[in-house]
DNA sequence: TAAAAATCACCCTTTAGGGGGTATTTTTAA
DNA sequence: TTAAAAATACCCCCTAAAGGGTGATTTTTA
């Protein structure tokens, strides 16, 4: 599926200069026609789904219902539409808590039309546009830690136990004995300084280790 | 830190014709220098830390060591070095695993020069280009299910059980009870249709509910 | 103003997980 | 080639944390 000229696009963001700037810029430089603009969700929620936006330009700190817990709803309402976010803050939890509640794309807010205008057409063309910045922060987010002091085996059933597999069936997974799984378990504990199931996950995922 | 001029190029590529086709156009329409060129990991490992190279563009497809295993190796070698993935896979499992593993940047092998070149920029600048095809796969790993038959309550809870919290520590963390965090649980598991805390975390990591 | 969601409590049962050892085989790196 | 590291496997013991059943009140939301 094509980016069609004809595209509809909705903004909602509370600060009207840069809510008429980007409206005014994407009519006049690009193909695609801003059909609606909102100062916050609370205003939009009942009149966006007649807007039949494609994509919808979403900022985050906005007054009344912020952006992020809006993405589900807006989904709700129009569930084919594509949101990119925009946004002053990019700290790593908001930016992944965004792309998991369904953002397409995401910028910081000092990003040029042009960009935004790019990134309407990747949507569009089934792509996921983030700036660079943001990118790496999400990078970030999904590396692991190169110093692990755990050894292959060790790594690979911790990445099990924290999946919820139980010793049997990562011993059947692995085709080892569920006592070599315990041996192993034991050793992860000790170089992890835990004694637990549940603590090494926290651990785990704290340090990355998987 | 910005991009230098000067900064060094390595390229491990089997294929030879995109080898040395990369490297003459980056030594000739780009201001960095490709200093050495191998088409393996194995042909490259004892060699590359006297090449002092500040970005590496790394094949997945590698006779011997693969791409994947390849990355913590070089970062062993050389810490500071900016790794760029080229691939003809996109599956999400490679994706995700170059990334794990300490790639910079991740791109389709029918990625033109120029766009190779930029991307050796942002890496340099701090950013993680990717190919806008990779970039959704990214995203969508991150997606949660928006159809999940949890509250929100039900969801929050589910979260902190998959990051190893035992009931104790979820009623603290929630400001309720321990009998509260229990009941949730028990609502939790009706739905998922699981019996066990082990199975909850499969549904909740297969159903990406959290 | 119903319905849904969130909160709390008591009883009772069990199993998966954890701690302590010991030992052999395979792989890796020097 | 050789010593060290990693992976494999077994045995005994023990209990804390998890799970099941049932009932009830308060708060939120549509």
């Amino acid at each position: 599926m094509y980016s069609q000229p004809e595209s509809r696009i909705v903004i909602i963001e509370d600060d009207q200069t840069i809510r008429e700037g980007y409206a005014y810029l994407i009519n006049h430089t690009s193909p695609y026609q801003v059909v609606a603009t909102y100062p916050s969700f609370d205003a939009a929620k009942h009149k966006i789904a007649k807007d039949q936006p494609d994509v919808i330009i979403l900022d985050i700190q906005l007054p009344g219902t912020n952006g992020i817990d809006a993405l589900p709803l807006l989904k709700k309402l129009l569930p084919q539409v594509y949101i990119i976010m925009l946004t002053v803050y990019e700290t790593e939890k908001t930016i992944l808590d965004a792309l998991a509640n369904g953002a397409s794309g995401y910028f910081t807010k000092n990003t040029p039309t042009v960009k935004l205008i790019e990134a309407i057409k990747d949507v569009l063309n089934g792509g996921g546009p983030m700036s660079p910045d943001v990118a790496k922060t999400v990078i970030l987010s999904l590396q692991k830690n190169p110093d692990s002091p755990l050894t292959k085996r060790e790594t690979q059933i911790l990445e099990l136990i924290t999946i919820g597999k139980d010793r049997g069936q990562i011993a059947k997974e692995l085709f080892i004995e569920v006592e070599t799984v315990k041996t192993h378990t034991k050793n992860i504990y000790t170089k992890l300084n835990v004694n637990s199931k549940a603590e090494a996950i926290q651990v785990a995922k704290d340090k990355r280790l998987v």
